[in-house]
DNA sequence: CGATCTACCTGATGGC
DNA sequence: TGCCATCAGGTAGATC
Protein backbone atom coordinates (compact mmCIF):
# COMPACT_ATOMS: atom_id res chain seq x y z
CA UNK A 1 0.00 0.00 0.00
CA UNK A 2 1.71 2.94 1.13
CA UNK A 3 5.10 4.40 -0.55
CA UNK A 4 7.25 7.05 0.79
CA UNK A 5 4.36 9.73 0.60
CA UNK A 6 2.29 7.90 2.78
CA UNK A 7 5.16 6.62 4.81
CA UNK A 8 6.28 10.36 5.64
CA UNK A 9 2.50 11.37 6.18
CA UNK A 10 2.43 8.56 9.44
CA UNK A 11 6.25 9.61 10.40
CA UNK A 12 4.73 13.18 10.94
CA UNK A 13 1.67 12.39 12.64
CA UNK A 14 3.67 10.08 15.04
CA UNK A 15 5.57 12.68 15.55
CA UNK A 16 3.61 14.55 16.96
CA UNK A 17 1.16 11.59 18.53
CA UNK A 18 3.67 9.61 19.84
CA UNK A 19 7.33 10.68 20.37
CA UNK A 20 7.40 11.44 23.87
CA UNK A 21 5.01 8.76 25.40
CA UNK A 22 6.35 5.85 26.96
CA UNK A 23 5.33 2.23 25.99
CA UNK A 24 3.62 1.02 29.09
CA UNK A 25 2.57 -2.96 27.58
CA UNK A 26 2.49 -4.41 24.21
CA UNK A 27 0.04 -7.56 22.60
CA UNK A 28 0.72 -9.07 19.91
CA UNK A 29 -1.53 -11.36 18.30
CA UNK A 30 -0.32 -14.00 15.45
CA UNK A 31 2.67 -15.04 14.27
CA UNK A 32 3.39 -13.34 11.10
CA UNK A 33 3.34 -9.48 12.03
CA UNK A 34 6.46 -10.53 14.54
CA UNK A 35 8.61 -12.60 12.58
CA UNK A 36 12.24 -11.77 13.18
CA UNK A 37 12.67 -12.29 16.05
CA UNK A 38 10.89 -14.07 19.42
CA UNK A 39 7.50 -12.08 20.36
CA UNK A 40 9.51 -12.00 24.03
CA UNK A 41 12.13 -10.20 22.98
CA UNK A 42 10.01 -7.83 21.00
CA UNK A 43 7.69 -7.33 23.88
CA UNK A 44 10.42 -7.21 26.64
CA UNK A 45 12.52 -5.07 24.69
CA UNK A 46 9.29 -2.68 24.10
CA UNK A 47 7.87 -2.57 27.46
CA UNK A 48 8.83 0.70 29.61
CA UNK A 49 10.78 2.31 26.54
CA UNK A 50 10.05 5.67 26.02
CA UNK A 51 9.33 6.86 22.22
CA UNK A 52 12.17 9.69 21.45
CA UNK A 53 11.96 10.07 18.03
CA UNK A 54 11.05 8.82 14.42
CA UNK A 55 12.58 8.44 11.33
CA UNK A 56 11.95 7.36 7.66
CA UNK A 57 13.92 5.56 5.37
CA UNK A 58 12.48 4.56 2.10
CA UNK A 59 9.14 2.59 2.63
CA UNK A 60 10.03 2.21 5.96
CA UNK A 61 9.65 3.76 10.06
CA UNK A 62 12.15 3.80 12.39
CA UNK A 63 10.68 4.70 15.98
CA UNK A 64 13.89 5.47 18.52
CA UNK A 65 13.52 4.48 22.25
CA UNK A 66 15.16 5.77 25.20
CA UNK A 67 16.79 2.36 25.48
CA UNK A 68 18.62 3.14 22.57
CA UNK A 69 16.65 0.46 21.06
CA UNK A 70 14.39 0.82 17.27
CA UNK A 71 11.73 0.07 16.77
CA UNK A 72 11.26 -0.96 12.85
CA UNK A 73 7.96 -0.81 11.07
CA UNK A 74 7.54 -1.52 7.26
CA UNK A 75 3.48 -1.18 6.09
CA UNK A 76 4.28 -3.52 2.81
CA UNK A 77 0.98 -3.77 0.99
CA UNK A 78 -1.99 -3.09 3.42
CA UNK A 79 -0.83 -2.44 6.71
CA UNK A 80 -1.84 0.04 8.60
CA UNK A 81 -0.59 2.40 12.21
CA UNK A 82 -3.70 3.57 14.10
CA UNK A 83 -3.87 5.80 17.00
CA UNK A 84 -5.89 4.96 19.06
CA UNK A 85 -7.84 4.70 23.29
CA UNK A 86 -8.05 1.36 24.57
CA UNK A 87 -12.21 1.86 24.75
CA UNK A 88 -11.93 2.15 20.71
CA UNK A 89 -13.56 -1.00 19.11
CA UNK A 90 -10.47 -3.29 17.73
CA UNK A 91 -10.20 -3.60 14.10
CA UNK A 92 -10.05 -7.33 12.66
CA UNK A 93 -6.25 -8.10 11.85
CA UNK A 94 -5.23 -5.65 14.43
CA UNK A 95 -1.74 -7.57 15.27
CA UNK A 96 0.04 -5.87 17.77
CA UNK A 97 -1.09 -2.81 20.21
CA UNK A 98 1.36 -0.29 22.00
CA UNK A 99 -0.53 0.78 25.02
CA UNK A 100 1.16 4.36 25.63
CA UNK A 101 1.82 6.26 28.75
CA UNK A 102 0.13 9.06 29.73
CA UNK A 103 -2.73 7.83 27.67
CA UNK A 104 -3.28 5.73 23.76
CA UNK A 105 -2.64 3.21 22.12
CA UNK A 106 -0.91 2.61 18.34
CA UNK A 107 -2.09 -0.10 16.75
CA UNK A 108 -0.60 -2.20 13.57
CA UNK A 109 -3.53 -3.24 11.74
CA UNK A 110 -2.46 -5.36 8.95
CA UNK A 111 -5.21 -7.64 6.53
CA UNK A 112 -2.60 -9.06 4.40
CA UNK A 113 0.08 -9.43 6.87
CA UNK A 114 3.04 -8.88 5.03
CA UNK A 115 3.88 -5.82 7.36
CA UNK A 116 6.33 -6.26 9.62
CA UNK A 117 7.56 -4.73 12.90
CA UNK A 118 11.01 -5.90 14.52
CA UNK A 119 13.11 -3.97 17.12
CA UNK A 120 16.80 -3.56 16.57
CA UNK A 121 19.18 -1.13 17.17
CA UNK A 122 22.02 0.81 15.53
CA UNK A 123 25.28 -1.71 16.17
CA UNK A 124 22.90 -4.44 15.01
CA UNK A 125 20.57 -2.78 12.19
CA UNK A 126 22.67 -4.19 9.10
CA UNK A 127 22.85 -7.88 10.06
CA UNK A 128 19.35 -7.71 11.49
CA UNK A 129 17.74 -5.47 8.54
CA UNK A 130 21.01 -6.13 5.57
CA UNK A 131 17.87 -4.40 3.49
CA UNK A 132 18.03 -0.91 5.09
CA UNK A 133 21.68 -0.60 4.66
CA UNK A 134 21.05 -1.40 0.67
CA UNK A 135 18.67 1.31 0.10
CA UNK A 136 19.50 4.67 -2.74
CA UNK A 137 18.91 7.71 -2.09
CA UNK A 138 16.14 9.39 -0.52
CA UNK A 139 13.91 12.48 -2.32
CA UNK A 140 12.68 13.67 0.14
CA UNK A 141 15.49 13.64 3.13
CA UNK A 142 18.40 13.66 0.95
CA UNK A 143 17.87 14.41 -2.71
CA UNK A 144 20.79 14.15 -4.95
CA UNK A 145 22.18 16.47 -7.66
CA UNK A 146 20.84 15.46 -11.30
CA UNK A 147 24.60 15.12 -12.35
CA UNK A 148 24.93 12.10 -9.88
CA UNK A 149 21.54 10.79 -11.02
CA UNK A 150 21.92 10.82 -14.34
CA UNK A 151 25.10 8.81 -13.58
CA UNK A 152 23.00 6.59 -11.58
CA UNK A 153 20.74 6.13 -14.72
CA UNK A 154 23.73 5.70 -17.49
CA UNK A 155 25.19 2.97 -15.24
CA UNK A 156 23.21 0.33 -16.35
CA UNK A 157 20.54 0.16 -19.16
CA UNK A 158 17.40 -0.33 -17.03
CA UNK A 159 13.62 0.54 -18.08
CA UNK A 160 12.84 3.43 -16.50
CA UNK A 161 10.12 2.35 -14.30
CA UNK A 162 11.94 -0.63 -13.35
CA UNK A 163 14.89 1.87 -12.18
CA UNK A 164 12.70 4.30 -10.61
CA UNK A 165 11.02 1.34 -7.96
CA UNK A 166 14.25 -0.22 -7.65
CA UNK A 167 14.50 0.28 -3.98
CA UNK A 168 18.58 -0.31 -4.03
CA UNK A 169 18.65 3.00 -6.22
CA UNK A 170 16.19 5.44 -4.99
CA UNK A 171 14.55 4.55 -1.51
CA UNK A 172 10.28 5.16 -1.45
CA UNK A 173 9.27 5.07 -4.92
CA UNK A 174 6.58 2.25 -5.87
CA UNK A 175 3.77 1.65 -8.67
CA UNK A 176 1.32 4.40 -7.97
CA UNK A 177 4.04 7.32 -7.88
CA UNK A 178 6.42 5.93 -10.72
CA UNK A 179 3.78 6.12 -12.94
CA UNK A 180 2.74 9.63 -11.95
CA UNK A 181 6.77 10.70 -12.14
CA UNK A 182 7.06 9.13 -15.40
CA UNK A 183 4.29 11.13 -16.85
CA UNK A 184 5.22 14.28 -15.30
CA UNK A 185 8.70 13.99 -17.04
CA UNK A 186 6.78 13.02 -20.56
CA UNK A 187 8.98 9.33 -20.77
CA UNK A 188 7.34 5.90 -20.99
CA UNK A 189 7.99 3.18 -18.56
CA UNK A 190 9.85 1.38 -20.85
CA UNK A 191 12.70 3.67 -22.12
CA UNK A 192 15.89 2.27 -21.50
CA UNK A 193 17.37 4.51 -19.02
CA UNK A 194 20.73 5.25 -21.09
CA UNK A 195 18.89 6.62 -23.83
CA UNK A 196 17.86 9.78 -22.04
CA UNK A 197 19.06 13.22 -23.56
CA UNK A 198 19.99 15.78 -20.70
CA UNK A 199 17.35 17.59 -20.79
CA UNK A 200 14.92 14.16 -20.04
CA UNK A 201 17.30 13.59 -17.39
CA UNK A 202 16.64 16.64 -15.40
CA UNK A 203 13.10 16.51 -16.19
CA UNK A 204 12.95 13.10 -14.68
CA UNK A 205 15.12 14.07 -11.46
CA UNK A 206 12.73 17.42 -11.18
CA UNK A 207 9.65 15.07 -11.62
CA UNK A 208 10.80 12.43 -9.27
CA UNK A 209 11.56 15.61 -6.87
CA UNK A 210 7.97 17.42 -7.04
CA UNK A 211 5.95 14.44 -7.47
CA UNK A 212 7.00 13.13 -3.74
CA UNK A 213 6.88 16.66 -2.76
CA UNK A 214 3.26 17.05 -4.02
CA UNK A 215 2.38 13.67 -2.62
CA UNK A 216 2.97 14.43 1.07
CA UNK A 217 1.71 18.14 0.95
CA UNK A 218 -1.50 16.34 0.01
CA UNK A 219 -0.89 13.31 2.48
CA UNK A 220 -0.66 10.92 0.25
CA UNK A 221 -2.81 8.56 -2.08
CA UNK A 222 -5.98 6.43 -0.74
CA UNK A 223 -7.07 4.27 -3.53
CA UNK A 224 -10.80 2.91 -4.33
CA UNK A 225 -10.39 0.62 -0.94
CA UNK A 226 -9.68 3.42 0.92
CA UNK A 227 -6.74 1.18 2.59
CA UNK A 228 -4.17 4.19 2.64
CA UNK A 229 -4.68 5.56 6.55
CA UNK A 230 -2.76 8.16 7.82
CA UNK A 231 -2.41 7.94 12.00
CA UNK A 232 -6.19 9.16 12.47
CA UNK A 233 -7.40 6.65 9.82
CA UNK A 234 -7.90 9.68 7.27
CA UNK A 235 -7.56 9.29 3.94
CA UNK A 236 -5.02 11.37 1.78
CA UNK A 237 -6.09 12.91 -0.72
CA UNK A 238 -2.95 13.16 -3.32
CA UNK A 239 -5.30 10.39 -5.64
CA UNK A 240 -7.13 13.61 -6.70
CA UNK A 241 -4.02 15.00 -7.76
CA UNK A 242 -3.10 11.71 -10.08
CA UNK A 243 -2.69 12.33 -14.09
CA UNK A 244 -2.60 8.43 -14.99
CA UNK A 245 -2.58 5.58 -12.03
CA UNK A 246 -6.11 4.14 -12.04
CA UNK A 247 -7.21 6.64 -15.06
CA UNK A 248 -7.01 3.82 -17.96
CA UNK A 249 -9.54 5.10 -20.73
CA UNK A 250 -9.60 8.74 -19.49
CA UNK A 251 -8.18 11.87 -21.00
CA UNK A 252 -4.74 12.80 -20.37
CA UNK A 253 -5.26 15.91 -18.73
CA UNK A 254 -2.00 17.35 -20.56
CA UNK A 255 -2.47 15.93 -24.32
CA UNK A 256 -6.37 14.63 -24.07
CA UNK A 257 -4.77 11.37 -25.17
CA UNK A 258 -6.04 8.32 -23.89
CA UNK A 259 -4.21 7.15 -20.68
CA UNK A 260 -3.70 3.26 -21.48
CA UNK A 261 -3.07 -0.16 -18.98
CA UNK A 262 -0.34 -1.72 -19.25
CA UNK A 263 1.06 -5.05 -17.38
CA UNK A 264 4.98 -4.30 -16.58
CA UNK A 265 6.25 -6.91 -14.37
CA UNK A 266 2.97 -8.36 -13.69
CA UNK A 267 1.93 -5.27 -12.29
CA UNK A 268 -0.51 -2.67 -13.68
CA UNK A 269 0.97 0.24 -15.37
CA UNK A 270 -0.80 3.64 -16.53
CA UNK A 271 0.64 6.12 -18.93
CA UNK A 272 -0.42 8.57 -21.60
CA UNK A 273 0.91 7.07 -25.19
CA UNK A 274 0.91 10.15 -26.56
CA UNK A 275 2.78 12.76 -24.73
CA UNK A 276 5.15 10.20 -23.13
CA UNK A 277 7.68 8.78 -25.31
C1' DC B 1 26.10 -12.20 -11.27
C1' DG B 2 21.21 -10.44 -13.41
C1' DA B 3 16.57 -11.01 -14.95
C1' DT B 4 12.19 -13.05 -14.14
C1' DC B 5 8.76 -15.63 -11.73
C1' DT B 6 6.45 -17.02 -7.36
C1' DA B 7 5.08 -16.90 -2.81
C1' DC B 8 3.43 -14.62 1.08
C1' DC B 9 -2.09 -13.26 2.59
C1' DT B 10 -7.05 -11.29 2.88
C1' DG B 11 -10.71 -9.02 0.75
C1' DA B 12 -13.14 -6.52 -2.89
C1' DT B 13 -15.02 -6.81 -7.38
C1' DG B 14 -16.90 -8.52 -11.63
C1' DG B 15 -18.38 -12.14 -14.88
C1' DC B 16 -21.21 -16.05 -15.45
C1' DT C 1 -27.14 -15.81 -4.63
C1' DG C 2 -22.96 -18.25 -5.26
C1' DC C 3 -18.74 -19.65 -7.35
C1' DC C 4 -14.54 -18.62 -9.54
C1' DA C 5 -10.98 -15.70 -11.41
C1' DT C 6 -8.57 -11.51 -11.03
C1' DC C 7 -6.61 -7.75 -8.79
C1' DA C 8 -4.51 -4.69 -4.93
C1' DG C 9 0.11 0.33 -2.44
C1' DG C 10 5.79 -4.58 -1.66
C1' DT C 11 9.66 -7.38 -1.43
C1' DA C 12 12.47 -11.70 -0.56
C1' DG C 13 13.78 -15.91 -2.31
C1' DA C 14 13.91 -19.48 -5.80
C1' DT C 15 15.02 -20.55 -10.32
C1' DC C 16 16.72 -20.12 -14.39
Amino acid sequence: MPELPEVETIKRDLEREVVGKRIKTVEVSGTRSIRRGTKKQFIGRLEGAKVTGVQRRGKYLLLKMDTGDLLVVHLRMSGQLLKAVAKDPVAKHTHVTLTLQPAGQLRFVDPRTFGEMFVSDPDHLAEDAPELAELGFDPLDEPISWIDFGRKLLAKPVQLKAFLMDQHLIAGIGNIYSDEILHAAGLRYDRMSDTLTTQEIRRLYRAVVEIVHEAVKHRGSSLADEQYRDLFGRVGAYQNEHQVYGREGLACKRCRGTIERAKYQGRSTFYCPSCQV
